[in-house]
DNA sequence: CAGTAAAAGTTGACCGGTCGTATAGTGGCC
DNA sequence: GGCCACTATACGACCGGTCAACTTTTACTG
């Protein structure tokens, strides 16, 4: 019972590892159960398919995430303006503490290589992303009712923006290796979140 | 003398838009060279390896991409803050177009996938986006001399986070299948381009 | 309980293919 | 005949996926 919830959570942990870096093609089935120390055979065992677990994958890598994400944003002391700006700061510092700026977005690497091509993965980020906004949305609502920011501004579209911006600077900064990307985000962001 | 560039280029045609559809390592080279109506021997001849082909596919097919951009952003009658939202509404426009909304994002499904593991890619990547951003930054330093955007905004930071900001709506689109996350970009970026 | 047979869980050897790459050769031109 | 741009072929490695065989658990009988 334990066992078996065990293994699965081996080949989870091992293969998000392993996919986060060379992505979904580049991604061996081997590797990842030799990288868990469970049998290749297991493999097919707990997941139906290469897509079927990149799908779990994505559940078990980003459920936490936007689990921590939500909470950043709810409790705190501070304005839901300020909650949004330090949940960022905090990221982007995370970062610059990097001697080598990395980093690997799971769900972009996965949409930009199989949403195309695989439905069941495409629906699957779309989720994960549609919830992630749905978080940052309620927030920005909560900012705009404290007339933190611009009245007309629809929260949902805002968020989405947000979003976007953010994962296109993450990639910015993985091409040049250097997280000015970032440091711009920040600076644009603060200025978006303005009434 | 012709040939030879001809066949390069058939090869490059037809392996850019296979790495598009199917990313770096869902690409091989076999599939290359069939769809190029080459013997699968000569794309040694041509290219040093994958990795070198993939570099100069990015300039192949980016290098006219951000030349009509620049002309787009240069020789117009209207403003310069007008051309830059009608070149976003006019791709907008395109996949509106389109009955299943898809696009393939060459440079940014190629970071993902490689620009940690290969250098030479990574650098490839950020020099194409640098360029692109330059351009985009030029016009925008034309339409703080107008009067048309803020003053006290960075030209260059102002475009990096524009593009950064389009590359996500476009990946966002990607796994939504819809041009929702386009729109929003419009929107938004409307609201940024102001005194 | 002990004994056992059926069911469930687990696995590694193996499948047909494809991978990226090296190289020995081929054919045509000086 | 010598040269060289070009390509057919072969290579070992690895791919995602299958499945028959083995092990463990479960259920039931005497």
């Amino acid at each position: 019972m334990n066992a078996i919830q065990d293994k699965r959570a081996r080949i989870l942990a091992s293969g998000t590892a392993v996919m986060l870096r060379k992505g979904y093609s580049g991604t061996g089935v081997q590797e990842i159960t030799q990288g868990a120390g469970v049998p290749k055979g297991s493999f097919y065992h707990y997941f139906e398919s290469k897509e079927d677990f990149a799908i779990q994958a994505l559940h078990y890598y980003y459920t936490p995430r936007i689990e921590r994400f939500a909470d950043a944003l709810n409790a705190s002391q501070l304005s839901p303006r300020e909650r949004i700006l330090r949940c960022y700061r905090d990221l982007v510092g995370y970062f610059a503490n990097q001697e080598q700026p990395s980093h690997q977005c799971f769900i972009g690497s996965l949409c930009h290589e199989m949403a195309e091509e695989s439905q069941p993965i495409g629906y699957a980020a779309s989720a994960i992303l549609q919830r992630s906004n749905q978080v940052l949305a309620d927030c920005l609502s909560e900012a705009q009712a404290a007339g933190e920011i611009a009245a007309d501004q629809d929260p949902a579209a805002l968020a989405g923006f947000v979003s976007a911006a953010w994962e296109g600077a993450l990639l910015r900064m993985k091409a040049d290796r250097q997280i000015g990307p970032l440091r711009i985000f920040i600076q644009q962001l603060e200025r978006l979140l303005q009434p």
